[in-house]
RNA sequence: GGGCGGUUAGCUCAGUUGGUCAGAGCGCCUGCCUUACAAGCAGGAGGUCGCCCGUUCGAGCCGGGCACCGCCCA
């Protein structure tokens, strides 16, 4: 410790974390205390961080699970694990494509202008220039991950790893290219996943359609809020216990404007309540009538294309439109033929693409699917088998099986160019497919050397689901696979729990054969004041970085860790400052016990504690630390943060601050007295909570560990501490708990009585148990004590009595208090002891309580009322 | 339509297996620049635990119903 630094302590009453962070930041880089390191230091830990999408920028949730991953990998290290934070970003496939896109679009041009290899090279520009954004802010949250091992899902290694799976998928059948009904996003002009579709409420109109038969003998009304489809229609449904319509189950109806013949087929999907009952059957444009008309085996007609105009099937009066014109063109022409019988306001819900917000078009397209049923067998059997966790496991254990036990097959393939292009080559000449990892050179089947490869790249989300494995250069078997896989942790909010942690269980297991980490906390969706999501669009966002920038990443963290529960959370400013408040706090506590203590230590002494220090506060400190230490270290290991850091919080601030060091400072102030026992428990004391709030405050613990007397390297790397029965003194607890009680009785009754803050006053301490402690509270209650004369309580010229844990204190006559004051004390105590004397006397006298309950809790209520009864007679005695 | 969660102090949230007086932070009121900290210290006020019914000697907690808010799935 130099003359500077402790020049720096002396001068500054408040942190300063913008000063600060950048230079410890540096340190740690510099010591490369993120880096997992040799075998040599421990069993490994690892968690594989969500990769944050490369073109984002710093949310908070990303704030806050970085907090909680932070947190982790830190306490891990702490205990000598070899602790490795798997870091790296997604190559966001739409949401990148957009940005070139736009970009393209400034300089006049498109991406089919540029060609395809044009395009994706600007798109690697572009992640060059701006894909460290996120890393760097990550940085500034003071997240401790392996920047130096960082992974990006397009390098090509993990490309490898991607085609790797997707060839062995194909290969067990569980990839495959079929006609099936998908999302089709017109704004990207992509298949996308039913997971990238919301429901938005809309208010459409329902048209209610006659169809004649074809016997002549009348028509069937259906309902329909989308009558543009109906060119597509090739069937009509109706229940099979549907009287109303039993007798036309095999007959024919006319598709007006078209004519085509419809057969009117009986399937229990129907609902007879709604509309008439009789449903139009669209196998092309609608997903549930995709199901239908599979099962009846009913034409596809497609009367969309992926354009969004109408198909040349739409008939030539219809054929070219867009949807919207084709709707109303239908409605006209179907009302000029009388056959609209009805129409009403309709609101419902209508899907619509998360990625460009337009509405969802259900079409029938060629596409690559991924086969879920198969994988999701093994992916609901660990969970179910508790070898991957959920915590809290109530409801998302749930949550996750009813997701997987109801699994659809997902759609992979993306019309996209940004991303892994799918390794599968077509002949055009004999329409073979090739599937494999290295383009093959010619034709197998026909011999013809022009094959084409497969335009469209995967899901973005399909090589996320290889991340815990392919980051650690799966399908190799790595030094690192082996150290690292499985990991232990995925943490991530709610809404993640089906884009990642399922389909990385999934593949994981199937790839791997085990689970990719055994448990995964869920945390909280930060939300913003009016109680929903924080939105850009609505401005309702608070920038994490802002937080920084003001109250430092301590403070967030603090703040975002103390806010986070099972429940989704407002985000509360007021924690990030309690946040701020503890560092500072921290600072001070540290300026009082180094300013005061280094000189004598910083020779270096010891700063272990005796083994049974002499003073009642030292012993109780040192027993309420052990404590808090073993709570803290077990709920960070259940995942459960908020307690965490409010227990920290709490024993810091309200037992170490607010009592220890409050009872220290006379010998603390005493240059005669031998302090080498206080200063060594000071020490143990203020190194202890700087190891326990480490992993949740970094920045401000490591900064105020450099102060410490003595070589003691990076909190970062020391050793989190041990349990040690030793510590434990319940004697010494109760001694100071009982002096804590009685200064604050006493405080409460000089301020009930109106006494000035800084008169003392005097009394008599009659109680039992003081010895140790009773300088302690005449001290902090401003009172001057006398111990109890010989043969009790002589209280005929006391004041009043105040009742204090084990006996009481009676107030001696003193210039400072008046008369007034002790009767309006004495008498709104008596209230207060009446009605709970009354209370209690009424429960004794309920023969049922007393009968029923429990004998200790009988018990209980007779004690209290006893010593109620007995202060009552002292308070007026 | 199916399911899940929430409703506790002015605000944001805790509340472990039903049992003394239901807690925290912020805010508010009163008094303090007491040689670590005014981003502080001391003390205080403030709650029919959404509503109704039930189980129990006893319900914020268990059961049933209702209301409102939010989310997920279809």
């Amino acid at each position: 410790m130099t003359d500077r630094r402790l020049t720096a302590l002396e001068q500054r009453t408040r942190y300063d974390p913008t000063e600060v962070e950048r230079r410890v930041f540096a340190r740690w880089e510099e010591a490369g205390v993120f880096r997992p390191g040799s075998e040599a230091r421990g069993a490994p830990y690892s968690i594989a961080i969500p990769p944050p999408n490369v073109t984002g920028a710093l949310h908070m949730g990303h704030a806050l699970n970085g907090s909680i991953q932070d947190v982790l990998v830190r306490l891990k290290r702490m205990q000598g694990r070899r602790a490795k934070w798997i870091f790296g970003t997604d190559h966001a496939g739409i949401a990148t494509q957009v940005k070139v896109e736009q970009m393209l679009a400034a300089e006049g041009t498109d991406r089919h202008a540029a060609g395809r290899e044009e395009f994706v090279r600007r798109a690697w520009e572009w992640r060059e220039r701006y894909g460290g954004t996120i890393v760097e802010q990550f940085k500034r949250l003071g997240a401790s991950a392996d920047y130096g091992d960082e992974r990006f899902t397009m390098d090509p290694e993990y490309a490898r790893a991607v085609a790797h799976v997707f060839v062995r998928l194909f290969q067990r059948g569980l990839v495959y290219r079929d006609r099936y009904m998908v999302n089709w996003d017109p704004g990207t002009r992509s298949a996308i996943s039913d997971l990238e579709v919301e429901q938005r409420s809309v208010e459409d109109a329902l048209y209610m359609v006659d169809y004649p038969l074809e016997s002549g003998s009348g028509s069937v009304t259906v309902a329909t809020v989308r009558p543009e489809t109906m060119l597509a229609d090739t069937a009509i449904a109706v229940h099979p216990d549907d009287e109303r319509y039993t007798r036309l189950v095999g007959e024919h109806a006319v598709l007006p404007l078209l004519g085509r013949r419809l057969p009117i087929i009986a399937d229990p999907y129907v609902d007879p309540a709604f509309g008439t009952g009789a449903l139009k059957i669209t196998p092309g444009h609608d997903p549930n009538d995709f199901d239908i008309g599979r099962a009846h085996d009913l034409a596809e007609v497609s009367v969309i294309g992926e354009d969004g105009l109408m198909t040349a099937e739409a008939g030539e009066a219809f054929a070219g439109l867009v949807v919207e014109e084709a709707q109303r063109a239908v409605v006209a022409a179907l009302r000029e033929r009388g056959l609209i019988s009805g129409m009403k306001p309709f609101l419902h819900d209508v899907p619509h693409s998360q990625r460009s917000g337009r509405r969802v078009e259900p079409l029938v397209s060629l596409q690559w699917f991924c086969d879920m049923e198969r994988l999701a067998g093994p992916a609901i059997d660990c969970v179910r088998e508790g070898r991957v966790r959920f915590h809290p496991e109530r409801p998302w254990t749930q949550v996750y099986l009813d997701w997987l036990e109801n699994i659809r097959p997902w759609c992979v393939s993306r019309q996209l160019w940004w991303g892994h292009q799918l390794p599968v080559w077509y002949c055009d000449e004999c329409e073979e497919t090739y599937v494999s990892e290295t383009p093959p050179e010619h034709c197998g089947a026909c011999g013809d050397a022009t094959l084409r490869r497969d335009p469209d790249v995967l899901d973005t989300w399909f090589s996320s689901a290889l991340w815990p494995f392919a980051t650690l250069g799966w399908p190799a078997d790595t030094p690192d696979l082996r150290a690292f896989y499985p990991t232990q942790v995925l943490s991530t909010a709610r809404d993640i729990i089906f884009l990642w942690v399922a389909r990385m269980v999934m593949m994981g297991i199937e790839f791997t054969g085990e689970p990719p980490f055994a448990d995964v906390p869920i945390h909280s969706v930060i939300q913003a004041a009016d109680g929903r999501r924080m939105s850009k669009s609505l401005g309702t966002g608070i920038d994490p970085l802002r937080e920084i920038d003001e109250h430092g990443a301590d403070a967030l963290r603090f703040g975002l860790l103390a806010m986070s529960s099972s429940q989704d959370v407002r985000f509360s400013a007021e924690k990030v400052r309690q946040g701020r408040d503890l560092a500072n706090k921290l600072w001070n506590a540290s300026r009082l016990v180094l300013l005061r203590v280094a000189e004598a230590d910083a020779a270096g002494h010891p700063i272990l504690p005796a083994a049974r220090p002499g003073t009642a506060e030292d012993r109780w400190v040192l027993s309420r630390l052990e404590r808090v230490t073993r709570r803290a270290t077990e709920l960070i290991e259940a995942y459960d943060f908020a307690h965490a850091v409010l227990e920290l919080y709490a024993a810091f601030w309200s037992e170490i601050c607010d009592w220890y060091l409050e009872m220290a400072k006379p010998r603390l102030y005493d240059e005669e007295a031998d302090r080498s026992d206080l200063s060594a428990t000071l020490l143990f004391v203020l190194e202890r909570m700087l190891c326990l709030l480490h992993p949740v405050m970094p920045f401000v613990t490591e900064e105020i560990w450099s102060y410490l007397p003595g070589e003691r390297g990076l909190l970062a790397v020391t050793s989190w501490p041990e349990s040690d029965d030793a510590l434990l003194d319940p004697e010494a607890e109760r001694l100071v708990g009982d002096a804590v009680g009685a200064v604050t009785a006493l405080r409460r009754y000089r301020d009930e009585t109106g006494v000035p803050a800084t008169a003392r006053l005097s009394g008599r301490l009659v109680a039992p148990g003081y010895e140790e402690t009773a300088a302690h509270v005449a001290r902090l209650a401003r009172f001057e004590l006398e111990p109890a004369a010989a043969g009790g309580r002589a209280n005929g010229q006391a004041l009043a009595t105040v009742p204090i844990p084990g006996g009481e204190v009676l107030v001696l006559p003193s210039a400072e208090v008046d008369a007034e004051g002790i009767e309006r004390r004495r008498s709104a105590r008596r209230d207060q002891l009446d009605s709970e004397i009354a209370r209690a006397r009424g429960k004794l006298a309920n023969e049922q309580f007393v009968a029923k309950a429990p004998a200790a809790v009988v018990e209980a209520e007779r004690e209290k009322l006893a010593r109620l009864e007995e202060e009552l007679v002292r308070l007026d005695g």
